[in-house]
DNA sequence: GCCGTTTTCGGCCCGACTGTTTTCAGTCG
């Protein structure tokens, strides 16, 4: 899969493009660049399937960018790119990327001052070069220089997890001031966040810059202005705070919570009906009278459009669907009834089986499913036969105590590297769930690794393939294999994909729930839980399904007690 | 460079904040 590839030599054109100063060209390319970084589909097979035709049918992609794409493909590198990269030396491109500098400052630094690098730069800035030049001052020299170090320690996006943590604490703070909301990628549920952007409503701003600017955890004031502050958080998230009145809440939430890609075609909408659309309403063009403000349902409707969930909000479809009303019934965050992927002190979990069940009671579960490791996964403490025995007799017990929940016993069983299972039917056959996973082996290649997922298809004892991909995000690539063969045989032969939940996993992603719901697959969302608390990952994997546009139907674990038992019988 | 219910040319989302300015360009989201 050469989509991320794809994607940054498209990006470093529209980079290149930008500091030369031409215009509009870097938007197409970025767009271009976004479709391919979103799609599941392998952006070769897209060209395999029909060149540089199918290439053109991607939103973004014309004849120009497509046969540079084709270019990239066939040879691996593409002659514009070099072209341009010879026109602007690789500094002034980092250089556009440090905080407060963009194209037009980059090239000026580079071309005034022979700036070729970040260290230049630094020295640069050190040496009060900047400051004298004509639109630069002493405050874009300290500027350069504060960016300059959190460059270096970098700023790379974080997990969702992280991001909605500190966005419910920012809101709990500024509920005092009147109603405060996350928009942005936490309220969109991205499985990464790269700044928070927090909303209130209150009829006076002042009090709230103040307070945002000297909470106790900042770190440093970007900005602060009116209506509109910025900081930077102890934890090294950046956050915005944007005060606005009650009345055009609605509309700023619309505004605030994008994407960028799903508002610039919202607004497209709207001019087309002879509006203007911003963080201020729905606005008649030529009465300049507000149409919609007070709700995003009341903005979306009087577009002639039925509400999108802010999951659903990245220009992948939702719109066209919205247009033929054919949105999906998202599941809901309280529609599931268990949690099926879970350790315990038996392997490599935090507490015990007791505790993991009372813990799931305490969520209003109808059942649980434990399923420690396997034998081979020996650095976990996997189970031998003997101890998955010694565990089933454990369950029957605890089932006694606690009738009021299913106790489903289980195994993470490893994928071995031949496609057969950890365990020989004997142990399997007496196991409810059998989630089945590959720990060890990842490098293998594509066909291969697809082989061996379709062989533990075959086995006829799997409930569910975890984390399917393996990914870890910001450190581990995926598997490499055939997502859409592995998910019809999958989808033929009732076995389930995991949806996990764990934030640095969120292994399906997004855009392969919803290649893989396309195909017929089902799916089980659970935690994977290594102690009680994880418990509470569930909403990200619920989150991460309805980024991948799935209904309460597609999700077994949605199913109450009785009728998931028969649907996960093997 | 892309795109089309104002269609093959001429738009392309829109506004806040900052620094260095005396009216605005650049950057950001």
């Amino acid at each position: 899969m050469k989509n991320q590839e794809v994607a940054k030599f498209l990006y470093e054109m529209a980079d290149l493009l930008d500091i030369l100063g031409v215009a509009w060209k870097p938007n197409a390319y970025r767009r271009a660049a976004r479709t391919i970084e979103m799609l599941s589909e392998a952006i070769e097979d897209v060209y395999a399937r029909g060149k540089t035709a199918a290439l053109k049918d991607l939103p973004g992609v014309g004849d120009a960018i497509a046969s540079k794409i084709e270019e990239y493909l066939k040879t691996g590198s593409v002659k514009e790119l070099r072209a341009l990269e010879k026109k602007v030396p690789k500094g002034v491109d980092e250089m556009m990327h440090v905080q407060g500098l963009g194209p037009k400052k980059a090239w000026r630094l580079y071309h005034e001052l022979k700036i070729h690098n970040l260290q230049e730069l630094e020295k640069a800035a050190k040496e009060h070069r900047i400051s004298k030049l004509e639109g630069f001052g002493e405050k874009s020299e300290s500027e350069i220089l504060q960016s300059l170090g959190l460059h270096s320690a970098g700023q790379a996006r974080r997990l969702l997890l992280t991001g909605l943590d500190t966005a419910r604490e920012l809101e709990k703070r500024l509920a005092r001031f009147g109603t405060a909301i996350a928009a942005g990628s936490v309220r969109r549920r991205r499985e990464t966040i790269g700044d928070i952007d927090i909303l209130v409503s209150a009829s006076k701003a002042k009090p709230v810059m103040d307070y945002f600017t000297t909470m106790p955890d900042v770190q440093r004031v970007l900005a602060k202005g009116d209506t509109k502050s910025t900081v930077i958080l102890g934890n090294g998230m950046q956050a915005d705070v944007r005060v606005l009145d009650e009345k055009l809440f609605g509309a700023a939430l619309q505004y605030f919570t994008g994407s960028k890609d799903h508002n610039v075609k919202v607004r497209q909408i709207a001019i087309k009906k002879g509006y203007k659309l911003s963080e201020y309403g729905l606005v008649s063009r030529k009465t300049d009278r507000i149409i919609a403000a007070k709700t995003e349902e009341e903005v979306y409707r009087k577009l002639g459009l039925p509400y999108i969930e802010p999951e659903l909000r990245e220009d992948s479809g939702e719109i066209e669907a919205a247009l033929k009303g054919r949105l999906p019934k998202l599941i809901g965050y309280d529609d599931l009834r268990g949690d099926c992927h879970m350790h315990t002190t038996w392997s490599d979990g935090e507490n015990s089986t007791e505790d993991m069940v009372k813990a799931a009671i305490a969520r209003g579960y109808d059942y649980v499913a434990i399923t420690d490791h396997s034998k081979s996964t020996v650095i976990a403490n996997g189970l031998d036969e003997k101890r998955v025995l010694k565990r089933i007799a454990e369950i029957d017990k605890l089932q006694k105590k606690y009738p009021q929940i299913a106790i489903l016993k289980g195994s993470e069983c490893d994928i071995l590297k031949t496609g057969e299972l950890d365990y020989k039917p004997a142990i399997l056959k007496q196991l409810d769930v059998v989630i089945a996973s590959v720990h060890a082996s990842m490098k293998m290649n594509r066909e291969d690794m697809t082989k061996r997922y379709l062989r533990a298809i075959d086995s006829g004892f799997v409930t569910a393939i975890g984390h399917p991909t393996g990914r870890l995000i910001n450190s581990r690539q995926p598997f490499d294999f055939d997502l859409e063969r592995v998910a019809s045989a999958a989808a033929k032969a009732g076995v389930a994909f995991e949806i996990n939940a764990n934030p640095a996993r969120l292994d399906l992603k997004d855009s392969h729930i919803r290649a893989a719901s396309q195909l017929g697959a089902r799916f089980l969302i659970d935690t994977d839980s290594h102690s009680a608390d994880h418990l509470r990952l569930m909403e990200l994997g619920i989150a991460q399904a309805r980024r991948g546009w799935l209904e309460a139907k597609d999700v077994l674990n949605t199913l109450p007690r009785q009728k998931f038992l028969k649907a996960i019988q093997r």
